[in-house]
DNA sequence: ATGTAAACGAGACGGTACGTCCAGTCTTGAA
DNA sequence: TTCAAGACTGGACGTACCGTCTCGTTTACAT
């Protein structure tokens, strides 16, 4: 898990230099983490201010500032702290099954109040290079490359076909989700996903070409 | 071409009485909707306030909020007006020919400065329903509905498979570029999404089931 | 009277050009200065803040900040709305006299509600440069000369010797009043004034010298 | 002098209770007063906070708070330890030049940095009593008892007036110093002093008259 | 030698106010 | 009736210090 206040302490204390002063109140980190969770999937984006988990927290608005240097970074925090964890990869032995059960998964949590926050962090993320950096790689890079080692075994037990670009076909099967999860032309649920996912697998065309591409 | 201008000009206006005082400045509208998109391409959503808005255009900001309701609704103006038109349909016959050259394309245009004003809408819509719903209406369904009339085709000439959902078939093939546009993992770019597409109508298992669903 | 103001619309209509936009609120102004006056007085300059003053008048502090640049300039414009305009000149033929009852009077006021005014301006110009050249100018200056012109008038007449500084007798007569002002190591009142000023009228010494200096 | 550090000490040992623990560092009480008065002198009272008399002393702001219980008397304390001193009473044995010499030397370190510092706490004691209170004890009035037994001396020896009240006459002498001190119409300098102090002993009328109050 | 007690550095904390930026509304005179 | 100009209320921003607090460390005296 990231956290920049991770990184902080991390870099005040590089080796062995005994750390001084008075420690970080770790209660109020988490009750910020919480609010500032909380307020995301309540009020959405627009809510979502400094002020407002500082109040919420109990906590002052110099305490946020000195530990997370943007609003940005205070949402990707509370989201990785709180409801990221909920979302964890199933292993069966079968590539298309392990991935449809994932992508169910994913299209019922983003369809729920998780997703209020992560369109959240995205909207920021337009806005703020930082944030988006610290959500592709404080989450999104890492998801994708547990994905990843599953389509890797469906390859290898011949499962899916040798040829297929793998970040490609990241990109098609996650890709659709974000879609809806951003643009609601219509509610993100497992149905849906699932279907989504057999014409992803099994493709569009009537017939199997001999050569392709 | 969705205006909200044109709308309420048309309420003011029912039916025959004629209009008195003084009319529209067509230059100040004009002349706002061109400083809408270029600051949008320009800055980015982070940059885009009413009153830089004014300040470029050369116009009052009443002027701006008698027009238009909100931030979200200038900005859609502002694509409409300037940057949609740039994208177009062909039309050769072969749905996959067809699809796989439009979404090169787009994937051409989302990469450009394009891009980053669809970034800032979809920004500001996922914290203004009105917006969001403004950028459905007044874009992404009539797009979609033209895909999907290709799709059709498609079916009827047995190019596709007829039980593809059609729905679902334009999240699987548009999804991942609004994923790639909205998630920079990586650029946007034609090769990219020929090969997407290109997978997505193959489908990626090695042999093709007998009964499926 | 000063008042920064009055500056910046004379400076917004130089010459003949006509004013255009939405003109000043005259009510706000005055709640504002008379809040500004009632606090100081109240609270002297440690509960001065512009936030206080804001929510006084029932007013958003910007309204504050586009007339006032700074929190001494507008206890200087509440001081000379509000108390400054309290005292008077008065004209006997008589500069003795005159003087005695001018210090009278400006002993009692200052010893009053208008005296905290007064300490929190000449505190704030100590930190602020502008405050001060606003109190020298907009108040001690005038005053000043007032005095100055009877002092002149009492020379003239023979009352005062002919040999004095006017600018140190005017040092050596409210000097001892800003001091028991700012230094309060005794009350301000009328009586210690009078005196003070025939201690200084009359002098110190025993014996008239033949000459002096 | 007066040292609220010496004050706590003599009350943390009343009696004959020997003192345990660490004892105070005195080098760190020295840099503090050191660092208190120099950024008084170089950055008047706008500049004067814990935090940057801490950083300049190089000392924990609660070593500060231990011994000085406010901005205030601090920043007197640093004025008695370093500035103070430098004002000492002539003796002549004519109470007339003996007070023009003390008055000249006064303005003349008035008028220098030891001003501005003078300047920072009596600001400061405009909004915190105890400032004031400690500026009154602490400096002014052992001064005032200096100068005032040089009056009596002057009385007694039939060199001032026996009529004269005292303390009002310290005001007429003291006050014009303060009020240019503060209220900077002119420039603090000694020549301007002797002028002053020569008007108010020699006083201002043309005749002396027979009977007076 | 070893406690014990106070002082010290470091720095996190809850707060207050700052001065600024925009949003969105309102009021005027001119076109 | 629209437009330019610009004043208004109001909310949040990010910053600077305040004065308090909690630590781990240091220093000297008392045992």
């Amino acid at each position: 898990m990231i956290d920049i206040a991770e990184k902080k302490r991390a870099a005040a204390a590089p080796t062995g230099r005994t750390r001084t002063g008075r420690p970080r109140d770790e209660a109020a980190r988490a009750a910020i983490l919480k609010a500032a969770d909380t307020i995301l999937e309540e009020k959405g984006i627009g809510g979502f201010t400094i002020e407002a988990v500082a109040a919420r927290a109990g906590v002052a608005k110099t305490t946020i500032y000195r530990w997370w240097p943007s609003k940005g970074a205070l949402a990707m925090a509370g989201f990785l702290a709180e409801t990221a964890p909920k979302i964890s990869y199933p292993n069966s032995g079968s590539a298309l099954a392990d991935l449809i059960s994932q992508l169910r998964r994913v299209a019922a949590v983003y369809g729920g109040k998780t997703g209020r926050v992560l369109t959240a962090i995205l909207a920021e993320g337009q806005r703020d290079p930082n944030t988006m950096a610290a959500f592709i790689e404080g989450y999104a890079r890492p998801r994708r490359e547990e994905a990843k080692a599953i389509l890797c075994a469906g390859v290898e037990r011949g499962e899916l076909r040798a040829e297929i670009d793998l970040e490609v076909t990241l990109d098609a099967l996650y890709g659709p989700i974000y879609y809806r999860l951003l643009v609601p032309l219509a509610p993100l649920d497992p149905e849906w996903a699932e279907t989504m996912a057999t014409h992803v697998f099994f493709g569009l065309l009537t017939s199997k070409p001999t050569s392709q591409h």
